[in-house]
DNA sequence: GTCTATATCTCGATAGAC
DNA sequence: GTCTATCGAGATATAGAC
């Protein structure tokens, strides 16, 4: 009996299509969603399970402890971010694109998931938390520095440290983002802002023009 | 003779200057100390008395509860940096140099009290904790938005939003701190580089030579 | 795999002597 | 004002049925 109503559900579920049962990404979901609203501290795991429709227990089904929750979502956002990115850079493009798109899908895709966004800054300044490998979610080695290196040994930039540029970069893409966030501009008029400050950025190390 | 023990104990204490009786401020700092640490929520209110030497209850004889405490911390620190800067800032100073000057002293303040700096970052990405007005440290507005103002009426920056100078700058600022904060250049290089990238950032907004 | 029920513990806050 | 002792809420994590 028990069994039918079972399958039942599991029917009703297939057909609507609204919910299907993977739940350890509806988890990382819903947790995502509370974590942003009430920081991962102020969210207790039993508020996760109920929001996302489960029991409690199951989450440490999936999750042994709390803490290896937040990182798997740290992680899975990271790996999206990534995906995203390199779907939206072209190989083939010249450096000065590449580095153009690096800046404005970095942006674009930080205000289309703020929750996102905001949950990696949380990260990111939580001590205590295990970020052992945790490096900057922007300080993707293989997309931004390789880019930095490359720029440098082929002159494009001035000879500056990479570093410097790694810090600046970042932050010219978080204060971008900080402004668009709150102005709330339409969407073209956010795309000029972006390719405007990245503007500003490149003309700050682009090697200047020798006559 | 209770009595007169406490009486020597105090003396004591006023002979040997070790340990004025500001408990007050011996809680924040060393809340301020562990919160580097631990985080506000890896830190119990138990251990900040103990490691500050006073009993567990005496916190709550001068903050209710322990989010009085972080935001009385918060603003502390910021009456700080306020303080800090309008020392370092001549306001008869023209205002390439005021402008300079508050960006300088802003990263060399956060160098010299990267613990300070850190609470703020932290504190910043806590959305639970009751920050009603709390703005960003550095959205300080008399000091920062008063200089833009001023800015982009005397023609001195480019007709750009207010609100975008605020933030690219800030974000200039941040970058500068991260880098040099992992970077440990000797004092000496350490002012070229926040020179340097203040008039990286200068340039960005000045308005062109009308010939 | 998923649920319910519960064990265990830590922490913030209070009470009351001194 | 400062201390000790303690309370009670609420959290994570586990046990065990289904």
């Amino acid at each position: 009996m028990i069994r039918l109503i079972r399958k039942f559900t599991y029917l009703c579920r297939v057909i609507t299509q609204s919910d299907l049962p993977d739940k350890p990404l509806a988890i990382l979901n819903t947790a995502l969603k509370l974590f942003a609203e009430y920081g991962f501290h102020g969210t207790p795991t039993s508020k996760i399970a109920s929001e996302a429709g489960i029991a409690h227990g199951t989450i440490f089904h999936y999750y042994k402890t709390k803490d290896a929750l937040v990182n798997a979502l740290y992680e899975h956002i990271k790996s999206d971010l990534r995906r995203y990115l390199t779907d939206h850079i072209k190989e083939s493009d010249g450096i000065r694109e590449r580095f153009r798109d690096l800046f404005y899908y970095s942006v674009q895709w930080s205000l289309e998931h703020r929750d996102e966004f905001y949950f990696t800054q949380q990260f990111k300044y939580s001590p205590h938390l295990k970020n052992s490998g945790a490096e900057d979610l922007a300080q993707q080695h293989s997309l931004h520095r390789k880019l930095y290196k490359e720029a440098l040994q082929t002159k494009t930039f001035k000879p500056v440290s990479i570093d410097l540029i790694s810090s600046i970069a970042m932050s010219q893409m978080v204060g971008t983002y900080n402004y668009l966030a709150d102005a709330n501009l339409p969407a073209k008029k956010q795309s000029t802002v972006i390719n405007d400050t990245f503007d500003m950025l490149w003309s700050m190390f682009e090697t200047p023009d020798q006559p």
